[in-house]
DNA sequence: CAAATTTGTCTATTAATCTAGACAACTACA
DNA sequence: TGTAGTTGTCTAGATTAATAGACAAATTTG
């Protein structure tokens, strides 16, 4: 097989981690999708103008991530690499949105507590700095893998009693409409990309350099008023984000 | 300087490189927009945890990046770049949006033809496959500097002079216009985020690693009929997506 | 069974990255 | 003027990344 694009050498990235991403995204593009599997290393070595030594190091750090399997004697077999896409509307909600596209979906509580609002938080909510707020910690789980990690915070003084209800429905919609509030909507997000930290990481079994998708959102009663914002990093590998007018 | 986050080992990006990627988010951020310069090498050193010839790689890196210069006695001061946001909504416009943060914005138009649809591209569009479209591809620059690239698709059947346009005016929104469409609207925008490939990297000048936000987006005219649907990957560096119901 | 194919392991060598320390060159300021 | 603070340059050594080759081990195919 000839060589396509030449690997980039010098550039601060290794060769090995600059073709096991190019691999990941020939995967989510569906490139093998025939066979069901990677073509062999010495090709693969070929394409990419480098050792099969160095191949084999981006095939480890790729069947570390779980993507694939090499198989002594057969082949590096692809494993896993299907993408869900969480519909972001005026009335996005997390378990719902996913809901068709998985057999489980839940979110696990991590912790929560009462602190005064930032600066920021608090102009987010439009009250007063050093107001209380409640702040929610999960972490969302698709079929049993972790796919995103999010802080929530909620006024205090409008839901005092936001978090017993989390904890005890397991659903932000349900402890909404526990607090008496039925309906809310979703007034703006905002998207973007990075590299995931070291916590972000061993929340969602994430590999070093992996990508998280930032959404930063707020969410208002039918009034307008902001009930809750929220911070919510989905594992870009599992998650794109669909915005619907 | 107390060290913040430990910077990641044998994770496959040199230190330097991953010290000048947060450097970079930083300036960003405006972290350091009193002094309008850098903290000494030493005290970044300290603060990732490295030696300071690594900080000064990192540091060399972006001055070839053009974002600092450091000069000889006196520090390391900030040249340019702050992160700009793209106002995502019922009508989103490149350039409107982006018009009021930044002194210049332009696009430029790289190349354009008739293809048929593929399968995709005549869904989107709802259009029957193999009906010609027209594919305008182009680079977005902010300031002088590029900040994303696009694939754009129109119907040829409704449209058939729209590149033409396009070239003529330099813009999707007085391209249509001129081909009759006052106003079109956004009906739906999918973001994902992945690494750059090599031609976005060089469209964009990037560096290797570096993470784009992708968008797929579709505008329908005033009756939801789809008039365009396109494909635009921005520099997560740059620019962040905010939308707004 | 035998040959071809493919991944796994081992050794050795070269190049790139990171650390460490010393000192020079330049700037700012009291 | 001279002292502190900061960047620039140099040497040396340790660690990591990449190349190269040989052969073992497992699977598939004829």
């Amino acid at each position: 097989m000839a060589q396509q694009k030449p690997v980039e050498r010098h550039s601060g990235v290794s060769l090995w981690r600059q073709i096991a991403d190019r691999i990941r995204v020939s995967i989510a593009d569906g490139e093998f999708r025939e066979t069901g599997r990677l073509p062999p290393a010495f090709d693969l070595a070929e394409r990419f103008g480098v050792n099969r030594h160095t191949v084999r190091a981006a095939l480890a750090f790729l069947a570390e991530e779980g993507l694939v399997e090499s198989i002594q004697g057969h082949g590096t077999v692809i494993v896993g690499g299907r993408q869900l896409t969480l519909p972001i509307s005026k009335r996005t909600r997390f378990s719902a949105g996913l809901g068709d596209q998985a057999s489980s979906v839940s979110t696990r509580l991590l912790r929560s507590g009462e602190l005064p609002a930032s600066l920021e938080v608090a102009t987010l909510l439009q009250i007063a700095p050093e107001q209380p707020v409640t702040e929610v910690e999960e972490v969302g789980y698709v079929d049993g893998r972790p796919v995103s990690c999010s802080q929530h915070f909620f006024p205090v003084e409008r839901f005092p009693d936001i978090a017993r209800h989390i904890a005890a429905t397991g659903s932000i919609t349900r402890a909404f409409a526990a607090c008496g509030l039925p309906d809310y909507l979703r007034h703006s997000t905002e998207v973007s990309a990075r590299h995931a930290d070291a916590r972000e990481r061993e929340l969602m079994q994430l590999s070093p350099g992996a990508i998280v998708l930032e959404a930063r959102a707020i969410n208002t009663d039918l009034e307008g008023r902001p009930v809750q914002c929220s911070r919510t990093r989905f594992s870009a590998d599992r998650i794109s984000l669909k915005m619907t007018a």
